[in-house]
DNA sequence: ACCTGAACACCGTTCAAGT
DNA sequence: ACCTGAACACCGTTCAAGT
């Protein structure tokens, strides 16, 4: 009753870009990007829904915004070599790192990877640059740079493979979660896999713990072995 | 003028679950599985928006059964292994036509891996039939079951990655594209990345033939290396 | 059992103001 | 320059019928 403000409209400059995008991520986060609305973001914020249309001319370009700042905030959650790191030792921490961001934060994977929205060229500086640095860093140990460049990218996208196919499971309540998995795996037809799930604790959607470990290990030792051939070749 | 029907009212079972299906595709296919509305499918077939609301309850029901001939229709598009195959042969070709299935048909992409509708036990089922039989396929030609598994994941991950990807890439109207690439890649701040552009003919993406061929390779020599190595443990 | 229009709540967006 | 409510077209869904 105190706290109700008595003008009903708000000063001018009291409402920044800014304002909108942290509660447009609020809603986001309970909503998830496809469910937030414009009018909810206003309501969060206590204004009209009009107020919202005068700093983003369209919900894209809210959205947009989003995704901007979206990848900014993963790039700057992702380690940076140092000079005389194991390249091995940090690509491995780093697809780790890459995946953990995701895990943390299902708006960043929505807004980065599954949403189809373009961010501005200036973020996509900002996520070349952080990849060039890797890239230096790669050629500095001794790898060509399409080979430095096409190796990144293999542990990269394998990444984003998991951490969508992750993302997809969770969303879905899929019967590919442990429970409904006996009525649809029964011995005699799939005797491998239902073999591979009550011993080997395997999930059905083939990005767990298990098959992330799996396949990052055999992409840096392919990785790692064709830095080495290089360095062999190189000095032979 | 003579093809308008006297009657405004359709029969009794004209409209069936398979023709909704169809339209629902047909109009996913223009406007995307996100754009795509009841009342434009029931356009598209000339009935009431309500009609359709008796076939599917809700629209999530619809999508879910289009997500389920989604999986179907991927699922016979891939390839099956002959016995005798070479290993690493079929799966070259197996993943490869799972990235081309994906690349042909947007819609499908989007129902399949990155919407997040689950679909039936049913298709659930066929999609896990189908990897069974792979397995088994992998598992006589002296793959252990778990790096059977292992393997097969991390090509199929690896391959979602590349879809998706491309997928988002496309949508975006993305800066990576070739044109505005020049805007944001000066030789200054990245001379890698504008090196590997200009003379390597890379693509920021990370999502073209070249990286996917790259990948896959380092991954099947992976795969292969471990099934051998089974062997001679094996044999030793 | 199957098809239909009217009706409702909600969303994206625009307009014509207000300060 | 910045904030606002009224208004419009469109969507998902329900209801109360029609045959």
């Amino acid at each position: 009753m105190a706290g109700r403000p008595t003008s009903t409209r708000r000063e001018r400059g009291s409402l920044s870009t800014e304002d909108i995008l942290d509660a447009a991520f609020a809603v986001a986060g309970t909503t998830g990007v496809d469910g937030m609305s414009v009018p909810e973001v206003a309501k969060h914020m206590g204004v009209g829904v009009t107020s919202i249309y005068w700093h983003f001319r369209k919900k894209d370009d809210l959205v947009r915004s989003m995704s901007d700042r979206a990848v900014r905030t993963v790039v700057a959650a992702l380690p940076v070599p140092t000079t005389g790191q194991d390249v091995r030792e940090f690509l491995e921490n780093y697809f780790r790192q890459l995946r953990d961001v995701h895990r943390r934060n299902d708006v960043l994977t929505d807004l980065t990877w599954t949403r189809i929205r373009s961010y501005s060229l200036d973020s996509t500086h900002v996520l070349y640059h952080h990849i060039e640095v890797i890239l230096e860093f790669m050629i500095g140990a001794g790898f060509v740079p399409l080979t430095a460049w096409n190796s990144f990218s293999t542990g990269y996208t394998f990444t984003r493979g998991v951490v969508v196919g992750e993302r997809i499971q969770h969303l879905n309540h899929s019967p590919i979660l442990r429970d409904t998995v006996s009525k649809l795996l029964d011995h005699d037809t799939m005797p491998i896999l239902s073999e591979l799930l009550s011993n080997d604790g395997i999930m059905l959607a083939m990005v767990s713990d298990t098959e992330f470990d799996h396949g990052l290990r055999l992409i840096l030792d392919g990785i790692v072995a064709s830095g080495d051939a290089r360095l062999r070749s190189g000095r032979g």
